[in-house]
DNA sequence: AAGGTATTGACTTTTCCTGACTTTGGTGTA
DNA sequence: TACACCAAAGTCAGGAAAAGTCAATACCTT
């Protein structure tokens, strides 16, 4: 078996007796204990544990350090898991404002969300950064964000 | 637990216990009572209370001397006015961070608004661009969305 | 053989902790 | 008053403990 399925069972098994669908792990120490190097988890984690799988990833470095995983799981809005992973890599301008409107009409989103979403996304936000980034940069942001809405 | 954590939360505590926000140490006594150093408690202070995060230091040194901790509240919208104004043009992740844990602190966002507006300018967004657009894109990002907040 | 997927290790960045040294304020004494 | 001395708090540089990045290489699959 490989080094990269053995880390991801270890995790997906610590997720699974979690209460909450988290797993916080010391990277070194984990590392250790799988008998891998650290570097390696985090290619795991930005391979399999990534917002397009349903997981979140936040850590922290230096003394004491860690890093959580914690994956959203689909509750009434399976809906949002499916749109996310329409979106793909890239997302228009037109698509975007398609895809709020829906959630907006389908009750997915409240107004206030919808609105914050739109701005996050909004020409102003995009100018900063070349044409060629935008599409990209678009779908990553709004993926992200309808992502934290599954709890 | 960290020993930054731990001092963290007892200087919080003492903040929470008083009528006027205000936490009044020694440091060398207090630096005793958590057993540390005490130069440990200015690290604190100047990594976790800071004028970003909400917090006005006053100190004293020699016989007597002492550290006030004051936290400061302001109104929401004059809050995030002022907020928007300090963010500029360009902003890292570790002040982005600090700010939103700041809002979320001081009841300016609630914690589900905190979490879309950090996953909006998380690391997983950001890499969808090149390095030098991160900074720039993500003050363009955080100002947008705290300013759809001020009614 | 090509192209994707895994693995590794060297190097970077962030966070925390410590101790030696400096500066400031108060108090007592000639 | 002036000076000495003690009792705080402040500063800073160094080191350790973590996690992140990246490019080179190895390994599969088709």
């Amino acid at each position: 078996m490989r080094m990269s399925d053995l880390i991801t069972q270890e995790i997906l098994r610590m997720l699974n007796e979690s209460e909450v669908n988290t797993a916080e792990i010391q990277r070194n120490e984990f590392a250790n204990m799988i008998g891998c190097v650290p570097s390696q988890i985090n290619y795991v984690l930005s391979s399999r544990f990534t917002p397009e799988h349903g997981y979140i990833i936040e850590s922290r470095r230096g003394g004491g350090g860690y890093i959580r995983i914690r994956r959203v799981v689909l509750n009434h809005s399976a809906a949002l898991m499916h749109i996310v992973n329409t979106i793909g890599d890239k997302i228009d301008a037109m698509t975007t404002r398609i895809v709020i409107e829906n959630c907006l009409e389908s009750g997915i989103l409240d107004k206030r969300t919808a609105v914050l979403i739109a701005r996050a996304v909004s020409a102003t936000v995009l100018q900063s950064v070349p044409v060629e980034y935008r599409d990209g940069l678009r779908a990553a942001i709004l993926k992200q964000m309808l992502l934290t809405l599954i709890d």
